[in-house]
DNA sequence: CTGAAAGCGCTAACAC
DNA sequence: GTGTTAGCGCTTTCAG
């Protein structure tokens, strides 16, 4: 009567073909030595059977999930998104599943997701950033697989990192205003207190413009990271009106730069005539809106690619591996030149 | 020596407790019935020993999985990103997870990814489209499980779908154009036969204008799917060298159309004065730069959203439950007006 | 409210 | 190249 029957087992498949269970195991695995008749026989009934390989208990067997676990701020940004698919991809060779939370740019979130995440066993745990509540560093820090923090050079690491100096990025675009002959420079980003590679990127600019001798106190906070383009905009409207004489901008994000471009075209003002602006990612609408936009290049999906090789390095051959320190690249583009 | 001692299991909480390896399982489970001081004791104990509950054996057991399995053809798409955070909230609610897989536009490796998939014994798979592989489909329909299609309403449906037509979303702008008086649209898409949406907005733009008895020729393909800004703005540029008395042009997304938008302005081509452009999807993008974009918004969120809901209703109690048509809402701006 | 026994579906370990 | 046995860590089931 129903068609709801119970899904076949290996146990069911060796029944069929008159084998031990183990056998079919075997043919499962390719490596496995299995005769190459039996093989083909098995995966030919197990197809016809409809059966479906069930990895929960292969895992629990063998004790690997073949997940590695990624906790990304957000899934509705280019960047992670860049990261998430060079470590998918990467990975995927290797028949390795990612399994993506995202913390929405809270570290309580990411305490719960990290929580939620390991009790699914994976085989290592990827999260962005340095920074994690007190719970969550011991979580990962108790934690028996690999565990590597991305996007962020950890005053502290847990265990290994793949990331760059945010600081340091900042930095690179601030010498490249004042060597273009900039001194009134501003910078727009997110509330402070959240998003923690923004707060570096604002902690950056400040100690970027001390150490030109000045003033750092152009800051405008356009609201709870991420920056929209539309708040972007808005930023720039309010610097516009503080600060008229100001002559560049540094941007969170190319996003908020965007957005802070499209204002000064509707308030006529020329970029990069009058004002210069500099955003942060690499975003595509960077290389394509006009003027194009100066920006930095921080290699989001080779941190991705990058972090899996790390950890197939670890689990292939368990060797102390080498943390990458990413050089993040400043891109001159029409909107500063 | 080695610090890689073996994670505790629940069998040790029970023995550090003097009680059964039962009482543990029960301590976790909020619903369950222990004495409200036996249960803080065994989560104190639990937290103090580093225990990680092991969702694997539990699944295994209980022949649950708590997993939802969802492919999306890109993970670097603000649409597909905004249908797995509408998803991946709302069942959150019930402590749910997504496993995430996406298919780079290919049925091929949909077809890979499904069969992948399904071996974590998910207990839902959402896929996007309507259309598969003949073993993919297979795979869908043989399997036990809700099956949801999204963003398409599929000629044959598998199991239960979330979506719109998208033929229907672009006659609606096609539409537009001819009622503001156009005559001469052109279509900016992708090269045929990979992306399905965009096959099926190219057809519905031809079904339109066929319609209207309007010449359906002036059809430029920019490339693999998905397309670029950068090439939506080369087709832009091909648009108006081949066919120069255009008056409007659809394209297959507002990614394309803001590039379309961006070769206009590098033209001297007046938008929407000369030429009026329409996208789809309605991207962030689209509101905020300079003239704003028209465009179809797909409600990407809220069709994850009532997937999540439909899979939480199927579940919950088996009853029959409604398919959902979403009607896509065409929004005019200025870049057609 | 608590416990004992059995088993989810697979594979490690060993035997032949 | 193949089979047997046991058990991964949890929870269903039944008993009290």
């Amino acid at each position: 009567m129903s068609n709801i029957r119970k899904p076949p087992t290996m146990a069911d498949i060796a029944r069929v073909m008159g084998v031990s269970p183990m056998t079919v195991s075997r043919a499962f695995k390719a490596d496995s030595l299995v005769s190459t008749e039996t093989r083909e026989a098995i995966l030919k009934a197990a197809e016809d059977l409809g059966y479906v390989f069930d990895s929960t208990a292969s895992n629990l067997r063998s004790q690997k999930s073949d997940f590695v676990a990624v906790t990304i701020p957000s899934i509705n940004n280019a960047n992670f998104a860049d990261t998430v698919g060079g470590l998918a991809d990467t990975l995927a060779t290797r028949n390795m599943q990612i399994l993506l939370g995202y913390t929405n740019y809270d570290m309580q979130e990411e305490e719960r997701l990290i929580e939620q995440l390991l009790r699914r066993k994976p085989q290592a745990i990827v999260v962005t950033g340095g920074r994690h509540t007190p719970r969550a560093r011991r979580l990962l820090e108790t934690v028996n697989i690999p565990v590597i923090e991305t996007w962020d050079i950890p005053t502290e690491p847990i265990g290994h990192y793949v990331g760059f100096s945010n600081a340091g990025a900042v930095r690179q675009m601030v010498d490249h205003f004042v060597s273009a002959g900039h001194r009134r420079i501003a910078f727009i980003g997110g509330d402070v207190g959240r998003d923690t590679r923004g707060s570096e990127r604002r902690t950056g600019f400040i100690a970027a413009m001390e150490a030109h001798g000045l003033d750092a106190s152009r800051l405008i906070a356009a609201g709870a990271p991420p920056i929209s383009m539309r708040e972007g905009a808005n930023a720039m409207a309010r610097l516009i009106e503080i600060y008229p004489d100001t002559q560049a901008v540094v941007c969170v994000s190319d996003l908020a730069a965007y957005g802070a471009l499209t204002e000064c075209r509707r308030l006529n003002v020329a970029v990069p005539e009058r004002f210069a602006i500099g955003g942060f990612g690499n975003y595509e609408i960077g290389e394509v809106c006009v003027p194009t936009l100066t920006t930095i290049n921080a290699f989001a999906r080779e941190i991705g690619e990058k972090t899996a090789r790390l950890i197939l390095d670890i689990l292939d051959d368990g060797l102390p591996v080498e943390d990458v320190r990413i050089t993040p690249e400043l891109i001159v583009r029409d909107s500063s030149r």
